[in-house]
Parts: structure tokens; C-alpha cells; sequence
DNA sequence: ATGAAAGCGCTAACAG
DNA sequence: CTGTTAGCGCTTTCAT
């Protein structure tokens, strides 16, 4: 019945009884159009259940109003969050958000960058699980479009938006220490890329000018890499550690288990701390003291940054840092 | 240097020295061009750089070469899994694949299907959080490309893809009916979407059957709702269940966190099933014993009929149906 | 097998 | 403020 797709702006342009050029510009808000025009043409375009073509509006204004995300992990609950909000916000704008997953393959990410080139995105924001590898990053410093850079050590000459994970761990060391631990195990991601890097850094400094020893470490071998084995024998000496700041998802589940089956309690056998805050943290009894990224903050600075790149703002590429707050909940109290 | 997005067929005809009309053919394959020709011009295309663009290319042949998904949820991993498969394949067609997340919320969903079709993407694949909205299954049903619709009773002309829930929650009871058990708790979605309400149906039926009562249920308000404290009341009596089914991601972990505050170990205590596979429940240790979709199966089903739509096939709706498979683990044994 | 030409639906530049 | 016109880059007739 509707017929959609076949009405163009032809046939409002006649309906309204305007020119074509009129009509465009009536739908598209351009200054210098009488406001009765514009009712009409309004009217005119609704009663005809009008849908503008994007291609043909693509290849004549140069714009295709799509923005891509590159990320490695849709499952990921920071990465989800934030494409949804992005997303949201951009729709408001009028930009579609597309969204690819790499699963961290560096190949995978470049055909990706490739295929948001010719399908020639107005923007993309990238957090490649490989920030090293020679084919994506000539494909980032080659893209025909501004790029927003998300927690990634990758110098390619585009705005940046990164995370604060130095203050984050030194809050949550600082806290651990000051309620009385001594031994705190840190079960963190790889360092091969920009957080796990930091996170390890932080976390060694911090330790270090609380006077703390860092006799144990376990380190995933992947963000999702489950951590259950390597815990279980991290806390198995006699001076186990009595607090520890965990990283993630599935490896902070993990984690948990492994508490669970050490028959060890949060938080009077054992304080914990997560790194990101989800379901999985608030949702668990006791609720976990968590370091949360302001993610409004994020997705308001991300998305300001691409817009004005998109409307050709040229200014110096930019970093911004974005906080993490430790969210204090049940799962930490002095060390029995 | 690149200079990306200026090289046009026009330079690459010129440069292959051939008209623009045989270019074209020669790159995309069609019939009727001299293997030597096409070499040519491929050639030519490659030392040039040239990326075809996407916006022309899709106003004159009225195919946009985009596939749209519309889910309820990105964090889902069946979701996230069925979409990176499903890019996977639909990229080795050509297809760029988009995603759009719900929330469930139907003026979401509407507004998804109406953007996917100004777009003119050429199918989409929908499993809404709602089953009933008039406005989206209007949108849905005028939608002016093949449609596939994953595990949901909606109506609207279009080939499904259909989850067999009842052969699924019927392996489940039997297998734990066979070991002994005859209180077995049921922690379900809610009932206003098709699993939810065939998987409550199944459940009933196959105890039924298998003589038991069904005294108790847990039926979180929502798929992603905690299940903590619901869990921990229906397990506080003295004839509590033996067992548990148990759905999802979220619902399964505070599950499993109320059976930890309870002091229930699995499977001694208590056995357990999850409904559906993924970290997890491999990861859990115990691994969980889960009712696991064939998701290879499910991804080439719906690209081989969303591929057969786009190609016009034209022949009547249809519905298939995906088994789930029980992969006993180690968290099931007879009830003490 | 290839070349020439038409035109998809729209926006932007230029007149008036 | 509005009408007219010229393409955007490509695929697809229609000739040859």
C-alpha cells in the first residue's frame, strides 16, 4: 500500500507545488525559505509518506552521514554501552552508527577500516586490539575522514579520548592500603595494549610508594581469558594476598569463582575491587566497590569531538581524560 | 598521498584504456568482458587505488549491499555471536552488516526499521523486544525488503528462524528427572516473548509428564533482571528443589551468587542446567551442563535465506527450526 | 566484446 | 525567497 521507496522529491516538490530545489531545501532546514513554504512542503512530503533516498543524498552532498565504530568485543559491556549511547546521541544528529568487531584479529580490522572507507563514513571511532600493526595503522593515517581514538596508545595524528587508568588504580590502591592491606593481587589484562599497559604501571608505582611488596601477579593471557587456575594458586600460600583489584568481565568472574571454591568470602576473607562497573558488579551480594568510567562524560566528549571534526573544525588533534571514580559498595573491609 | 576517494572508474577506464562501460563490467565480473580486457582494467584499478563508491554505485543499482540487524541487547552473547558470524558471512558476499540495539523498547524498534528502510538496506534480520507494537509491526509488514525474524511469534509474511525450546526444556527435565530429581525449580524470562513463553509452556508439560509438581518458580521481570533475592526465598523451605534451569547470562551469575550465599555447592547440592552457552557457563567451574543452540547451523540458515530473498527467490514464507543440544557437564548429579 | 549515452534522486550553484 | 540547471559516480541499456 504505502509503495515506499517510490515517492521522491519530485513528487512532493509537485504536491507542494514548489520547485524541486525549494522542496530540498524546505526538508533540510536551509536558511531563506518562507516558514508557510516549509509548512507546506512538510505536509506535502508527510501525507505522501515521503522517505528521502540516502544514497542519492550520499553522492551529491559528499556525506553519507554514517559513523563507524571499531571496537574488539561487542560482548564487552563498556564497548556495548558505548556504542549504544554514541549511537543515540548521533541519531539525534541524524547520522546512522554502524559498528564492527574485530575479536582483537588485526586483519579483521583492517578490512574493516578498508570497508568504512569506501562506503565512505563522515567519522569513525577506533579501539583496535592492536595498536602496533603496520597495515591498520597506514590504513588509520590514510583515512579520507576524522577518526576518534579510544584508549589506544596509536599516534596517527587524530583526537584522542582516554582513560584515566593511573588515578583509577592508585585510588583503588590507596584505598586498599588505608584500610590495612598489605598484600593486594592485581589480576589484570595483557600489556600489550594501552589499559593493561597503564593498569600495571599504576598499580606497580602506586604499591610502591605505599611501601607495599608486589610478590604475585596473574595476568590473562586475553581481556576475556579465564583467570580461575592461576588464582586459585596465587592464593594458595600461606600469606595469600587479603585484597584484590580485578579487572573486566569474564575474568573478574572468573576470579570469583575461584574465590568461591577457595571457600574464601567477600569481603571478610578477601576485599575486591573491579575495574569497570556492570551487572556483574552490582549485581553480585555483596555489591563491588568498583572503579566506574564516567561513561555520559565519555560519549558527550566522543561524540562533540567527531561532530565538530565532521564540520570541519581543523584545530590540532586533541587528548581528552576521562576520570574513574571508585564506587565504594560492600566488597572491601580491613584485612581480618 | 593516497588521495582516497578522487580516483574514479572514469581514471580507471582512461588508464586501462577502455570505455567507462567496460570497466565497470570488468570489475564486477559480468558476463561477456575478454579475460585480457579485464585484466587490464583490474590492473589498473590496483596501481591506481581506486575504492568504488558506495553511495553511486547503490542510487543506480538500487541495491545498497547493507544488511540490518535489530536485537534487543548487544550484551547478549547469543546476539553478539550471531551478529559477528553473521557479518562474517554476509562480508564474503559483499554485504556490510549493521546493528542496532533496543533495549526493548518498541519506539526504539520502530525507529530502527524506518531508518533501515530511508537507508534502502537491501534485508534485515529483527528479533524485537516486542511482540505486539501495532506501529512496529506495521513498519515491519510495509518494510520494502526480505525480512528474517529470529525466535519471535510476529506474523507479518516474513521467513523465521525458530528456536525448538520445547525439545530443548524437555531434554533438560528428563535428563534430571532420570537422575532422581523431583523438585526442580524453573528460572525463566518473562512470558511476553516466544522463548519465554514456550519454554514456561515445555517446562510444565514435560513435568507433567514425567509426574512431577511444579511448585515453585522464579520469573525475573525482564531477561536481564537480577534474580538474587528470588532465588535465595524459593530455595529457603525445607523441601526446596534439587535442581534448577536456569536462563540467560545475567539471571544465570546471580543465580549462581544466590546458591553461593545459600552455601549450596554444584552440583552436590545442587544441580544445575543453564539455558543457553557461553563463558559462563564453560568457564564456571563446574562447567555448567547447558542447552546449547547450534549457532553455525542458525548463522547459515539465515544467510543462505536472506541471500535467497535478496536474489528474488520468490516462493512462500517459511520456518525453520533450530535444535539446542543438552552438553552435559559437570554440574548435574543425583539428588542427595 | 566494447563504446556511447542515459539517468538513478538528490543538493548546490546560479539566476532571477 | 524561489525556480532552473548541472552534475555527484556509477550501472545499464542500446548500438555497434
Amino acid at each position: 500500500m504505502t509503495e515506499s521507496g517510490k515517492i521522491t522529491i519530485r513528487d512532493v516538490a509537485r504536491r507542494a507545488g514548489v520547485s524541486l530545489g525549494t522542496a530540498s531545501r524546505a526538508m533540510n532546514a536551509a536558511p531563506g525559505v518562507m516558514a508557510r513554504t516549509r509548512a507546506t512542503v512538510e505536509a506535502a512530503a508527510r501525507e505522501l509518506g515521503y522517505q528521502p533516498n540516502a544514497a542519492a543524498r550520499a553522492l551529491r552532498s559528499r556525506s553519507s552521514r554514517l559513523i563507524g565504530c571499531l571496537f574488539t568485543d561487542l560482548e564487552n559491556p563498556l564497548y556495548a554501552r558505548l556504542y549504544n549511547s554514541l549511537q543515540d546521541r548521533m541519531a539525534e544528529e541524524g547520522f546512522v552508527t554502524l559498528i564492527n568487531a574485530s575479536s582483537g584479529r588485526a586483519d579483521r580490522e583492517s578490512r574493516a577500516v578498508q570497508t568504512f572507507a569506501e562506503r565512505g563514513l563522515d567519522a569513525i571511532v577506533v579501539a583496535p586490539g592492536n595498536e602496533t600493526d603496520a597495515d591498520l595503522l597506514a590504513l588509520l593515517r590514510d583515512f579520507p575522514a576524522p577518526i576518534v581514538v579510544v584508549d589506544r596508545d596509536i599516534e596517527i595524528g587524530a583526537d584522542r579520548v582516554l582513560f584515566d587508568h593511573d588515578a583509577g588504580i592508585r585510588a583503588a590502591v590507596s584505598y586498599l592500603a588505608g584500610l590495612g592491606h598489605r598484600r593486594i593481587l592485581p589480576v589484570f589484562s595483557p600489556i600489550d595494549t594501552r589499559p593493561g599497559r597503564m593498569r600495571s604501571t599504576a598499580f606497580d608505582a602506586a604499591m610502591a610508594e605505599a611501601g607495599l611488596d608486589v610478590p604475585l601477579r596473574v595476568a590473562p593471557d586475553t581481556p576475556n581469558s579465564p583467570v580461575f587456575a592461576e588464582v586459585c594458586a596465587a592464593l594458595a600460600g600461606p600469606d595469600r594476598a587479603t585484597a584484590m583489584i580485578v579487572q573486566g568481565t569474564h575474568v573478574l568472574s572468573s576470579a570469583l569463582n575461584a574465590l568461591a571454591r577457595l571457600g574464601l568470602r567477600v569481603p571478610e576473607d578477601m576485599s575486591l575491587i573491579a575495574i569497570g562497573d556492570s551487572a556483574t558488579t552490582t549485581d553480585h551480594v555483596p555489591a563491588l566497590t568498583a572503579l566506574r568510567l564516567d561513561r555520559d562524560g565519555m560519549v558527550a566528549l566522543i561524540a562533540d569531538r567527531l561532530l565538530a571534526r565532521i564540520r570541519g573544525l581543523d584545530g590540532p588533534r586533541q587528548d581528552d581524560v576521562i576520570a574513574y571514580e571508585l564506587v565504594k559498595r560492600g566488597s572491601c573491609m580491613p584485612p581480618a
